[in-house]
DNA sequence: TGGATACTGAACCATACAGTTCAGTATCTG
DNA sequence: CAGATACTGAACTGTATGGTTCAGTATCCA
């Protein structure tokens, strides 16, 4: 059984479960930006938006540059490639979770038809 | 530019940040469990536990069925897509704009091969 | 130098969350 | 029927979260 950093599944989730993280990733997506930039977006105090910036950190999605006054942020190391791994994983099972009960409507429709009020068609 | 189910990310992402519910959903991929079952795994309360499968079946990643005494948990009708729909888009983004670096890495060698310290400037 | 700008840290607030206990209710089983 | 089982709801605890204000410090610019 693969062993998956749950600690840090822990923190990245928590991260995305944000809109406005999500957001913060988006527009650090298309250009680099200051804490003024990203709380002027947001509509949001430089304190709060410094927090977001800072759970993304922890979470490595953002890294953080002071130059001057400015702190700069840019996208982080991390692509999310244990996130992924871990939901392309619960999708196989939902896969063959769900392959197994239609199985199970196989095997009742068979009875139906074997032992059913209609047994012809 | 595509619109997502902000709310519905939120709260499907919160309810992975936790490790016993991905555990949950692991042993749901497994098979059908009931309330008793989980919380054994999970050495928890009954009362924790239902808690927690309350917070996945919000999500939309399991539904219950009561029958009798028992509560029977399954895995439900999402299948993350929207999630892994956010994260493939992220991926996007994070690429590009690590290319875009790349070639602003390039185009300081360039100059640097033009204008270095041993071939002029 | 002095004023504007960019951020930071501490303190505070309200709410949510993970977990518990405890006192039920409903259902099975002998 | 009695007792065991499976769950539920309310109430409580401690901690985290998302947000604010306010009083700084450090830096830039004229």
């Amino acid at each position: 059984m693969v062993q998956y950093p749950t600690a840090r599944l822990d923190v990245s989730f928590a991260a995305l479960s944000d809109a406005t993280r999500r957001g913060v990733l988006e527009q650090l997506g298309r250009a680099d930006a200051s804490i003024t930039d990203l709380a002027q977006t947001f509509h949001m105090t430089l304190t709060g938006m410094r927090k977001h910036v800072g759970v993304l950190e922890q979470a490595g999605l953002v890294t953080t540059e002071k130059i001057g006054r400015v702190r700069t942020c840019r996208l982080g190391p991390r692509r999310l490639e244990d996130e992924t791994a871990w939901i392309e994983r619960y999708r196989q099972l939902w896969d063959s979770r769900f392959d197994e009960l239609d199985k199970l409507v196989d095997e009742l429709h068979w009875k139906e038809n074997v032992h059913g009020p209609k047994s012809g068609e």
